[in-house]
DNA sequence: GCGGCAAATTAGAATCATTCCTATTTTGAT
DNA sequence: ATCAAAATAGGAATGATTCTAATTTGCCGC
């Protein structure tokens, strides 16, 4: 007499991700994020999923999002020292800030080029994580 | 009888750069990052100036800093939300944190690369600041 | 050389994103 | 159903940085 387990009207979220148990508290901050490219804040994320799970606390958002990052689903995008943003977009991208509207764009990198290659690194360097920021105005 | 307003026996700092006032404490911060590769915190800054400075304060380095990097005579770089670095070096460069050692080391661009080559960037855009950090380690 | 003014400095309080703590709840395996 | 491990909630703690208010300093014209 059971379909699947979970009848939500929703896009279906599998129970589990890279080998994270998708709680339901991760699946509300990671649908919310999947459907935003505006980089929130984990304060940001934390007030939109209030609204359908209202006695979600602020420590587990944290928590979720940092499970997410470590399992390689969504990344984490620092400028400067403001709050942690999170981007569901897992290509090699960079971002560039807007300072007009203090938005956020991701910045693709042109065909065919290696960031590596361009970069004068020592030898035996293994690189793990490559992060591009710029900032700037669209004029 | 006076030679000139400042006998001291290092290097002698111009009374003023690129329109800043280099006040005491701004020549203490600035004379120590010049000799450091290190990429110190404003925190490691404010430890070794005390020896010769001893009733500077932590909110002084700070404004230093800030001074300092805004008249572009330093840099400043942020690596995740770990405490502010700062750094001499004004070259387009890139940072490579060895994550075994915590060490930070400046990356050059290989000879010919333009930045803004290799970035997919929307028309209009004015590019005022790049920053490339890297993560790995050295192995 | 001297008063006045703006800029710089100081010490400490305040801020605020994030992390920690810990009791409670939920989950999955047996 | 039972138990251990994992996840969650909420509140306290942390720590880099910024702010505030009160001195101090440097510099100008007199």
């Amino acid at each position: 007499m059971m379909t699947n387990g979970l009848q939500n009207r929703q896009t279906a979220i599998p129970e589990e991700i890279n080998g994270l148990r998708m709680t339901r508290q991760r699946q509300e901050v990671y649908r919310f994020l999947m459907g935003e490219r505006t980089h929130p804040t984990a304060n940001e994320v934390f007030m939109k999923i209030k609204e359908a799970l209202p006695s979600v606390s602020l420590a587990t958002v944290y928590n979720c999002l940092e499970a997410l990052v470590q399992h390689k689903i969504i990344r984490q995008v620092n400028f400067d020292r403001e709050p942690s943003r999170y981007c569901p977009n897992l290509d090699e991208h960079g971002h560039f800030h807007d300072e007009t509207t203090g938005t956020i764009h991701d910045v693709k990198f042109k065909p065919g080029i290696n960031l590596t290659d361009i970069l004068d690194l020592p030898p035996n360097t293994v690189i793990k994580d490559i992060e591009i920021t710029l900032r700037g105005q669209l004029a």
